[in-house]
DNA sequence: ACCTGAACACCGTTCAAGT
DNA sequence: ACCTGAACACCGTTCAAGT
C-alpha cells in the first residue's frame, strides 16, 4: 500500500523532471503508473496533496547531513548551496516552496538547521527567527530568481509599449553600463552574498556580546 | 483599438482581484468583457502575453514618486515598501514576477531607481548591481513569503509522515519556543530587515571611501 | 476590421459500478 | 480492497466562416 504511493509519487517526479510541472496531472500520472486517473485518489487524495508529497520528498533528498560541518558558517554555506543546486536541478520544486506554506515536516527541520546555526554564531535567541526568515527567504528568492530566469533579464529585450530599452530615461543603467555588459558570474555573486550576510550575523552576535 | 486592449486588461486584472489568479482564463475574461474567448486574441496574442500585460499595468501604479525623496534610505524604503503593499493588495502579481523574467518595461524601471539609491549611499559602482540584486531578491521573497503564507507557517499543523511537530528531534524550536509562539509583527519586522540591510550598504560604502 | 462557432486536445473531480 | 468508465464543468488555441 505504502508501496504503491511510492510509486506514485515517483512518476509525478520524474514526470516534473522531464516536462515541468504543468505536466503533471492525474491523467499524466496514472497513465505513467499504467492506471486510471481515479485510481490515484485513494492514494495521494487530491492534487494539491500529491504535489506536497512531491515537495516534502525531494527536500528530504536534499538536505545535506549537518552533524559533518562544526563551523557554524559551513552548515550556513551548505544550507543555502543546497537550496540553490535543489532549485537549479529541480527547479519546478522552487514554484512549490514559493506557492505554499511551508508546513511540509522536512522543510522544519531545514529551518531548524539553520536556527542552530545562528545560536551557534552567538546571535541573541530573539533575534534568531527573524534573522532565519531574512536568509531563509533570500536563499529562496536568488534560487528562484536564478532558475526561474528573473536574474538573465538584462541580454534580452525588455517586454515594454515600445520594446526598446531608453537608456536616456534610465540614468543609473547608464552610469552602470560597463558592469552590467559583463554577464556575472553567478556562483561568485551568491558566494560574496554569503560573505556580506555572514557579516550582517557576526554584527549582530558582537553587539550581543558587549 | 488600445480601448478594447485596456479594457481587456482591467477585465482581467479586476478577476485576478476578484477569484485570484488561476481564475484568469481567457473564457473568463471574454465573458467580462462580454465578447467570445477568440475575439480576444487579436488583442492580447496569448494567455501569456496577458499576462505581461496585467503585471506591466500594476507594476506601473505602483512604482513610486520616487523624485519626491532627497535621502536614499528613504527611496530604498519606499521602493521596498510599494513591493510589499503591492503584494499584499494583489498578491496574484507577486506568482508573476517570479515565475517570468523580468524584462516588463517598467520593472527596469524599478531596479534603475535601487541603483540610484545605492550610488547615492556610496557603495562601488561595480558592487552596485550585485546588491541591487541581493536587495530586490530579499524584498520579492519577503513580499512572496508574506502574501504566500510561506511566513504563516508555524501556527499550522505541519503536514508530514506523521502530522505532529516532533519537538524532540528539533533542539533549535525548542529553545527558541518563548519566541516562537508569539506571532511576529511583520511591519516591525520587515523594518528591522531593513535597517540590517542598511547597515551592510554602508558597510560596503565605508570600505570603498577609507 | 472585427467577431463568432465548432472543434481539438486537454484539465480535476464525483459518482456509480464492477471484480 | 482496488480499480474502471462515463460524466461534469472546465482549459488554451486553431481554423473556417460570417458581417
Amino acid at each position: 500500500m505504502a508501496e504503491r504511493k511510492d510509486e506514485i509519487l515517483a512518476a509525478a517526479i520524474a514526470i516534473a523532471d522531464e516536462r515541468g510541472l504543468e505536466a503533471v496531472s492525474m491523467r499524466s500520472v496514472a497513465d505513467r503508473v499504467g492506471v486510471t486517473p481515479m485510481a490515484l485518489y485513494p492514494y495521494v487524495g487530491s492534487k494539491t496533496a500529491l504535489l506536497d508529497a512531491m515537495y516534502g520528498r525531494i527536500v528530504n533528498e536534499y538536505v545535506p547531513d549537518l552533524a559533518a560541518a562544526a563551523d557554524w558558517r559551513e552548515r550556513m554555506r551548505s544550507l543555502a548551496t543546497a537550496a540553490r543546486s535543489l532549485a537549479k536541478q529541480r527547479p519546478w520544486v522552487v514554484s512549490l516552496m514559493l506557492s505554499r506554506p511551508s508546513v511540509v515536516l522536512d522543510a522544519v527541520r531545514v529551518t531548524d538547521a539553520l536556527y542552530q546555526a545562528l545560536l551557534d554564531a552567538g546571535v541573541p535567541d530573539a533575534d534568531v527567527p527573524r534573522i532565519e526568515r531574512l536568509l531563509s527567504t533570500f536563499f529562496l528568492g536568488y534560487s528562484a530568481s536564478e532558475s526561474g530566469g528573473r536574474f538573465g533579464a538584462r541580454t534580452q529585450n525588455p517586454r515594454g509599449s515600445r520594446g526598446q530599452l531608453p537608456e536616456g530615461r534610465l540614468p543609473g543603467h547608464a552610469r552602470l553600463a560597463p558592469w552590467l555588459d559583463q554577464a556575472p558570474d553567478w556562483d561568485a555573486e551568491f558566494d560574496a552574498d554569503l560573505r556580506d550576510l555572514e557579516a550582517l550575523i557576526l554584527a549582530k552576535a558582537s553587539r550581543h556580546q558587549s
